[in-house]
DNA sequence: CTACATTTGCTAACACTGTTAACAAGGAGT
DNA sequence: ACTCCTTGTTAACAGTGTTAGCAAATGTAG
């Protein structure tokens, strides 16, 4: 069994990928992925469920490949600040270079799916951060702050910008641009900061 | 003429406001809209060209609605940086008080329409923003920084830190959080600090 | 090798969607 | 009475997600 079964998917999964790059989230349908690889419409639903199943694949998928991104570009930096930096920039880099991923990660503009959040892919991400933010606290022993509030509100930055970007720069835009680093640069002084 | 026909054109506007709110942007559709307002489909093309315009009216009205919320937060207070921290709650709460029309106008999970961004009614919005931090910037004479920088900036804390409350905690929270204040203080530091 | 069972894939349909073309009824003006 | 135009209709086109029912091929047991 299987190889067949697994060649398949894999066919799926590839020619939405297509449809999905070429012609946008609202152009995925399950007939123009049946016509694609070959076969007839039923045999989608043999793979996937639904079509909020298939795209919830691929918003996992985007979850999965951001949090090595980010693993990734902290590997190699010891200085824990240096790599908020550095998570900054490739989150940045994440939502430019697979955009289209990025836009049914956080709901920007997609046909169904209500609420693909909060699956276990999320969470690793969100660890991914939190070890750093952590661990910056803890170099500077300011341990009455809360990290899950730091987590978001380092998240919340990173998101906001991105989809600010996003929505009014349509088309060009790229470098990690200046407001990202003023901003996290702001951030990591509000980890660093000693005060009331 | 236009008696009864602002009538209709607010009938359909106001069932169409009630489904969204009680089914979501998802179950809208012309038909229901149609059925509500007592009339055949063609109808409804008559006032409006298309779903996507009539979806793009909400977005305006929304837009509408929160410049005026912005304004008068801070009509009464004449300190401009206490003014920043009104528009913060003031946009806070509008996007939880205002949750559909906050989805349409940013892109959150939406059925059709692609770019209903940059209109009139949002260029109004940044305004509002806009002249505060240019007065923040003057009051401390720190007229090298980027007002529109400054401006992106915060709305991106803003939009981030309400797309996460929105995205996560699905149903719950509306209080201005405590992670919004100090954001919104972090950013007035890099207003008022003086640096290279 | 036959006979049954299971998988694999198909066609066709259901119940929807946005949008538009073609047409019927009513009133206004000449 | 005869146009003209507005107002509204029905019916259709071209799509959508999803599922029921059936045919053919494939595998397994006797």
């Amino acid at each position: 069994m299987s190889n067949h079964h697994e060649n398949l998917k894999n066919q799926i999964v590839c020619q939405s990928w297509m449809i999905i790059q070429e012609e946008g989230w609202q152009a995925l349908s399950i007939r123009k992925i049946a016509t694609a690889i070959g076969y007839s419409l039923p045999v989608v639903y043999k793979y996937f469920s639904s079509k909020d199943d298939l795209i919830e694949h691929f918003s996992k998928e985007g979850f999965l490949k951001l949090t090595e991104d980010l693993k990734n570009s902290i590997a190699e930096e010891h200085d824990s600040k240096q790599q908020l930096n550095l998570l900054a920039e490739s989150y940045w880099n994440f939502a430019f270079n697979h955009r289209k991923h990025y836009e049914i990660m956080f709901g920007l503009g997609i046909p169904t799916c209500e609420k693909i959040n909060s699956h276990v892919e999320m969470q690793d991400t969100c660890l991914v951060f939190e070890n750093t933010i952590q661990q910056v606290i803890a170099q500077h022993q300011n341990t009455n702050l809360d990290v899950h509030l730091k987590l978001k509100t380092f998240w919340s930055i990173l998101h906001g910008l991105v989809a600010i970007e996003l929505l009014t720069n349509s088309e060009e835009s790229a470098s990690p641009s200046l407001i990202l680093k003023d901003a996290i640069e702001g951030f990591i002084l509000s980890l660093t900061n000693k005060k009331a």
